[in-house]
DNA sequence: TTGTATGCGTTATCAA
DNA sequence: TTGATAACGCATACAA
């Protein structure tokens, strides 16, 4: 049923391995027999078979470095749990992963763990990038030389085969949307963020209060803080804000530092009275969802987050395909108790 | 890196031939032989190459039968471009589909369809049943002698590989308690339902009732009809249950005819007085969000739904791999206006 | 009851 | 610039 190799060198009156080395571009094939060969694979739509590619490169063994900001993060766990199982659906292929995991956001440490990675002789990377400029300059460097993926957090000026991660303004707009859906009359919403440096926590502060604003302008955005993803701070700061902002009925959280801003509301007796919404599925989100404290919280496919990068890795490895978008968007999957 | 059967063969002195038949259970092999060889084997850890595999059972083409009530139901849009997808990513392994549409739910009709599919000669079967005793006894005939996977609505009493779809009565869980966060003050929700005969509406109007009684106990049910996924039937109930419950302020659809119960609401001057929640994404229904009308749609992984069944038995007829779970429910979405 | 040869479609390595 | 041949790991038909 379908087209080989084989078939194309008998029909070209060649052998197989001119057909290769056409099919290929290896060189060392006289132009015309080059047009003839291309010529009829076209007409008969030849598509090398990638099971039998993937047996024969089996020899060669590729290794896909990763890096990753995970430690102390938990959101990380699931999309390390995807990275996982793309190994696995892959090891008959010849590819293993080199996971390599730092902690915090310092372009010293992130510039040095890629150092270590490359030296210790990788075919792919995969990264969550600082948006930095001396990373971009440094990750521009080793694309010359291997395929780079970027993964959950993205990064301006740099020659990458895709961006698999979240539309962080979309998902603002959703938590916009829900809030307009939920919050009571005339609404005054507290907003705590993780960075005021963190592109990805801006943008979801943007496409809430433009949503609001255009959609639901009774409401209004009273305050902001930023937590830097750290549980004491975030306790801190809430706290602040509650006792600041007379009236305040409801939280949005960009980032991290959920348990810690929570624990202040419930200090302070709001408990119930106050409509929250946040981002991902920590334990301590899940279980305050579970007992009603947060209404909503927006997931972003992290399993997905951590299998891609590696299959579109490996397919370019294996068989040089690209990916077909340059941004994979995740869903916004909205959670809600019965759901998560 | 990874164990072949040659190394086995070297190892316990045999040839590739006699490994095979231990391996794989074919017989013709002495008793103390085969304990040798399957010690030397599980201490090596040894895991079949799926690569190579595909590779020599290519020469046999496989085909899936599939057979559902697609016919004027645009839910199964979606469903399809998982089928086609993945019998894409399974063509070098010989898979191909067979695929049968039908309109309606007539068991007779069904039954003649899967008589014809087996008849052109199929190895594998995907459908969606009719929970119907006769159908039953004709898909465990099938399943006697092919792998038979039961997807979207699920079928009892069946020997079948896997159910592939949605937790129903999870589902009008969910939808309970979005219409708790979003109703009114001692609301009367109208649930207008496809047909009481169909098992996975009335659970989803089960878990509706169910959680809103335990967790929204002033929210009261005021009316139910069915509409048998009809549009035209649709318009006719929903006009009368509008009109016959005084101060009804929300709708809960549990299948189709979304459109013509729109149309009544509309035309009654209801508009955005209701606060409506659906299931799936039908282009009348993603109308309706943008502007709005609808609050929540419930989504059920259309495309997974099509995908899974396919890659499950691709699996089971090159590998012999079962699916890991007998039910394997999809996520509930759920979609606003921004994240459809 | 066992061993051997052949082929699946591709790439790589020779030799011509 | 080409063509032939040997792998990759497995299944299978056939020979012993």
């Amino acid at each position: 049923l379908n087209v080989t190799i084989n078939q194309i060198a008998q029909l070209a009156g060649v052998s197989r391995g001119t057909v290769d080395r056409v099919l290929n571009n290896r060189g060392n094939v006289k132009p015309e027999v080059m047009a003839h060969v291309k010529g009829i694979a076209a007409e008969l739509g030849y598509k090398p078979n990638a099971v039998a590619k993937a047996l024969v490169t089996r020899k060669k063994k590729y290794v896909i470095g990763i890096l990753v900001n995970s430690i102390g993060n938990h959101f990380f766990d699931e999309i390390l749990e995807g990275m996982e199982a793309a190994a696995e659906s892959i090891e008959d292929f010849g590819i293993l992963l080199a996971i390599k995991k730092i902690k915090g956001y310092s372009v010293e440490k992130q510039l040095a763990a890629l150092e270590e990675l490359c030296a210790q002789g990788i075919n792919a990377l995969a990264l969550t990038p600082i948006n930095d400029k001396r990373i971009a300059a440094k990750l521009n460097e080793i694309a010359g030389e291997l395929p780079v993926v970027v993964f959950n957090s993205d990064i301006e000026g740099v020659n990458k085969l895709a961006f698999i991660g979240s539309d962080y303004y979309k998902s603002g707009e959703v938590a916009g949307e829900l809030m307009g859906k939920i919050a009571p009359p005339d609404c005054k919403v507290g907003i705590i963020t993780g960075s005021a440096h963190m592109k990805g926590h801006n943008d979801r502060i943007r496409g809430f209060s433009d949503y609001i604003e255009e959609y639901f302008p009774s409401i209004t955005v009273a305050d902001i803080e930023a937590n830097n993803d750290d549980e004491q701070t975030s306790y801190r700061v809430t706290k602040r804000m509650l006792q600041k902002v007379p009236g305040i009925a409801a939280l949005y959280f960009t980032a991290g530092g959920v348990e810690g801003g929570l624990r202040a509301a419930h200090e302070l007796g709001f408990d119930k009275a106050l409509k929250i919404i946040t981002f991902d599925a920590t334990p301590a989100i899940r279980k305050n969802l579970e007992s009603g404290i947060i209404s909503f919280t927006l997931c972003q496919q992290p399993y997905r987050q951590g299998y891609l990068p590696v299959r579109m890795l490996a397919d370019y490895l294996v068989s040089g395909v690209k990916p077909e978008r340059q941004n994979d968007y995740m869903d916004i999957e909205i959670k809600v108790k019965n759901n998560i």
